[in-house]
DNA sequence: CGCCAAGTGGACGGTATCGTCCGCTTACCC
DNA sequence: GGGTAAGCGGACGATACCGTCCACTTGGCG
């Protein structure tokens, strides 16, 4: 049945307070923490929102679907290896500049039912992405699809340190991914060893 | 002043069991888990480290030495890109196999005064690595040495599959650091998005 | 052997987070 | 405008971990 109007204003406040929390203290910030940000009580806050992980599903959906977005658009670039980089790209920079993000897409991503197909969709998705980019000659024969998960691993630990970081590897990443031939690169970054987030 | 045969006995047995916990559970273990495992109480645990980053640096300070030692290694090579090659290899397996040991390694080094010297003396030798490298024209213009802390970031992900996903990420980041050229790749790792444990 | 300081273990109070329960408030339908 | 069910918030008991304190044990010297 249909939320209220107030509480449904709530739900909301509730979701965008978890956003703004994970990205400043990463995805184990206490509940009390997230419903005092939003301004309820923490019963608002688990009544919306049974488990930890339902929270971080549903505060992420956004983001997620942006990223199943980026694979369509990848796919439907006339260029496979232009999309198949925007793909690479997109993806890094997300988990970059959304913290939080990574952690949730990895950690409820394996199990979480409800998903099962939409994940299946995505694989076979990137699984094209890969052979069709290969098939052009411009992603080496030996890349996997599996390579793009460990893709997004490294770009965890680095996007813990920042967007510039993320970008940068990504750049390192993909030149090692062209079939031959190398490119410059976006300007080095200082690392802030202190400022980094248990990913 | 020396300890007593027993104690000293007991404090191996607890550095011994932290570095099993560590790689079981994350370096967030409880002290309890530590001691437990160790067969001693908890208060001859914090007796002998009396916070948890002293015993994390104490756990770890063998694998600390291994890495400065390839450094060496890795300068006194006759081939410049051979040997900073190695050093990269040899420290992300170090991390890879060694669970636990990257976080001991990022959390603490940046403060942990007692090792301001030794730390200096590793970024020096980081350094003249980056350079001897360059100089004989086998290492890309635009490599600086902040790339090498973002190689340990990446593989910090990967790590947490495993050796093998570690040792394809550094394979395909040597590749993009090389001035020109590629090479073949270890065989492809099948990823467990189940089995990665919280970095 | 006997002393005693070094060493030990577990109990304990303190603190943080979890998730639920219950009495009060309020949106919305009539 | 009034009744009612949906919604609310904070208090509360449970659980986990921390780090200390203290009464007991034991290695090793004289």
């Amino acid at each position: 049945m249909a939320l209220r109007a107030d509480a449904r204003e709530n739900r909301e406040r509730i979701l965008t307070a978890a956003r703004e929390a994970y990205a400043l203290h990463g995805i184990d910030v206490p509940m009390a923490t997230i419903a005092r940000r939003a301004g309820v009580g923490v019963a608002t806050l688990y009544r919306r929102f049974p488990t930890r992980t339902a929270l971080v599903t549903e505060a992420f959906a956004e983001q997620l679907a942006h990223c199943v977005a980026a694979l369509d658009d990848g796919l439907a670039d006339p260029d496979p290896w232009r999309g198949f980089c925007s793909v690479v790209e997109q993806v890094c920079l997300m988990q970059a500049s959304e913290r939080g993000f990574t952690q949730a897409f990895l950690t409820q991503f394996p199990d979480h039912a409800g998903y099962a197909e939409e994940r299946a969709r995505a694989e076979e998705g990137l699984a094209r992405l890969v052979r069709r980019a290969q098939e052009a000659g411009r992603l080496r024969r030996d890349f996997t699809v599996d390579d793009l998960t460990l893709v997004i691993l490294a770009n965890c630990g680095a996007a813990g340190v920042g967007p510039d970081a993320s970008r940068r590897l990504v750049a390192y990443l993909l030149q090692s991914f062209r079939a031959p031939a190398t490119a410059p690169l976006p300007p080095s970054v200082r690392l802030e060893l202190d400022r980094i987030v248990a990913p």
